[in-house]
DNA sequence: CCAGACGTTGTT
DNA sequence: GTCTGG
DNA sequence: CCAGACGTTGTT
DNA sequence: GTCTGG
């Protein structure tokens, strides 16, 4: 799945990567992006802007924001049924920017997190959907959603799930804001082909979500346990 | 008709 | 908003 | 995803 | 154990 991400391209790298009109002024490099919290999109009513949603759904309907951490994920298999997906799915698609991503193996001795990113070292973008909603208040809250599919070869020793990553020669078809025909979209949303990914293993700084810095992507080599005699 | 849910991952 | 369960 | 809280009444 | 916050 899709829990923790980095994007530490510059603003330069996103204006060519997405073919933004401007480029971001608003960017800094982010090494441990999680869920709630701000989130680079670009969405499909403004598909050469660079924005900021919250990542974790709240759909139009809902009457507070709570749900959002239950929704920062979205199975592609069944986004045309779920009440909480299938509008978005229709007309409110994104492209999620990302350089990496972190799964946590789990291991007898715990769960050890990794770092997972293209080996050209390139910016991705994962399929995303977005939503607004309005509070009582009248403030208006976008926020997004991470696709998720099947693992490929590389990810599946480390979980059954794995982000959607985008062709990028997709990326017109999948901000078009039109509802398309289940098997144009559908296609879209395949494991990406793990012979161009990389894995490794990082420190559990990782863990906890103040820590925010270029270190949290260093291959880490685990202390060995020293014999107790 | 109204009331209540609406999700994922992972674990059992 | 829209569907399911009662 | 992980980390951290998990409660009330009343007072500052 | 389960929910909330980030």
């Amino acid at each position: 799945m899709c829990g923790r991400f980095t994007l530490t391209a510059d603003a330069n790298d996103l204006q060519q990567a997405f073919d933004l009109r401007t480029i971001p002024t608003t960017i800094t490099a982010r090494y441990n992006i999680a869920p709630t919290q701000p989130v680079a999109v670009i969405a499909n009513d403004a598909p050469h802007d660079l924005t900021f949603f919250q990542w974790g759904l709240v759909p139009s309907w809902a009457k507070d924001t709570s749900i959002a951490s239950k929704l920062i994920n979205a199975r592609a298999e069944t986004l045309h049924e779920k009440p909480s997906f299938r509008s978005a799915y229709k007309r409110r698609r994104c492209l999620i920017p990302a350089n990496g991503f972190y799964e946590w193996a789990k291991t007898p001795t715990g769960k050890k997190p990794m770092y997972i990113h293209l080996k050209d070292h390139q910016v991705f973008a994962f399929a995303g959907l977005w939503e607004s909603w309005h509070s009582p208040d009248g403030d208006e809250i976008r926020s997004c959603t991470i696709i998720t599919t099947t693992p490929n070869a590389l990810i599946k020793p480390l979980h059954h799930r794995m982000a959607v990553i985008l062709n990028p020669a997709n990326y017109d078809l999948w901000l078009s804001g039109e509802e398309l025909p289940p098997d144009i979209l559908a296609p879209l949303l395949k494991p990406y082909p793990s012979d161009e990914m990389i894995a490794y293993e990082v420190s559990p700084h990782v863990n906890n979500v103040g820590n925010d810095t270029p270190d949290l992507i260093q291959p880490y080599h685990p202390p060995t346990q020293g014999m107790m005699f």
